[in-house]
DNA sequence: GTTGATACCAACGAATTCGTTGGAAATGAT
DNA sequence: ATCATTTCCAACGAATTCGTTGGTATCAAC
């Protein structure tokens, strides 16, 4: 069998996200990220260094991927409750991340993966907010960071606190399209005046 | 010097509160718990079972106190906002109960502690968010649970990606009394028309 | 096909940590 | 004062886990 050693390396980082996203920085092993990537363990030290190294290379990869992934668009009929709606919807689709940020923030919240690209990434976002605040498209009593950032917490509070949001709501098995309506129509009251 | 059992049990569970909320399950240990107590590692053994059993206890404690301790007044001028701006307030002033939740929820989402307890209290508290909408006093266009569950989101995500809040809201240092003052605005805005 | 370099792996050492054990110190009852 | 009971602790065994090491298989160059 030929080498293939950029494949040995996303096996690791495919297994290591599960692990890490499932378990915690701490209780995650390396011996576990090794046998469900199917590779010895000596390679994960060798490619990343040590666990808490390859912890960090997992969260700047998914940070990276859902950056690009979700943008707002001022344009739409409900631009706030779309925009929340699609962070929900990335988040269902790949819990994982939450769950990184979690972890990271319980652990580490003063030391940041990549702090200076991230902080830049959500300025960004954030400029966005400010026009679309200064154009009367949204409310500008709230600003446009903390808009933001009580958007993320409405649209990723049911993947963060799951076993709160069955004990709250009720639903034993959660219906994912009623809690998208509600973080759209919960978003979109926090934004604007409709 | 006379035995005090009573106390020896206090000391070991405020260290645990202090030491899970700090490290979470996995990352704390029985022998830190010890000596930040003060006391001999048998006797955690002794008088709580194990580790997770521990920290079952330290949760359920919390999560009582917290109980009793924030009620939503429907008579307040800006019921929902005071209302948010109190468990705002709680979170700040014990942030260990936000870290115990999201660990719990991190780790062992559909075996949570005390469940039917809990389940209770958050009914109560819905029951009178119904009342509210009832009264016309709240907007009723998201379920009473959904209410209950967004203002939490509100309130609380400060406290659970304090890394996120920073990076979005550029805040270097934490000024709490703007951030108490935005999550009562954004909880306003979610449950009533003003 | 020989050689040097690289990818890989089984096995290991060292450290940590859970949970226990055997016994000492203190207490209360007789 | 004695004795059974309870609190307490130092030391330990067993298991886990991090990170390394010595050696083997594969590759690319000549």
């Amino acid at each position: 069998m030929a080498w293939d050693t950029a494949a040995t390396k996303q096996k690791i980082l495919d297994a290591a996200l599960e692990e890490f996203a499932e378990h915690g920085p701490a209780g995650t092993t390396v011996d576990r990220i090794a046998g469900r990537a199917g590779v010895n363990k000596e390679r994960i030290y060798n490619y990343f260094g040590n666990k808490r190294a390859l912890f960090t290379r997992v969260l700047a990869a998914e940070s990276e991927r859902i950056a690009g992934s979700v943008v707002f668009d001022p344009a739409h009929d409900d631009p706030v409750g779309d925009y929340a709606g699609r962070i929900f919807d990335y988040h269902t689709a790949h819990p994982e991340l939450v769950r990184l940020l979690l972890w990271e923030g319980l652990t580490t919240p003063d030391e940041v993966v990549d702090e200076a690209a991230r902080a830049e990434y959500y300025r960004a976002k954030v400029e966005r907010f400010a026009e679309a605040q200064a154009n009367g498209v949204l409310r500008d009593d709230l600003t446009p960071g903390v808009l933001l950032f009580s958007i993320m917490a409405l649209a990723a509070w049911w993947h963060a606190a799951p076993h709160i949001a069955r004990m709250a709501t009720g639903t034993g098995r959660a219906d994912t399209a009623q809690r998208r309506a509600a973080v759209m129509t919960a978003a979109r009251h926090l934004a604007t005046e409709t």
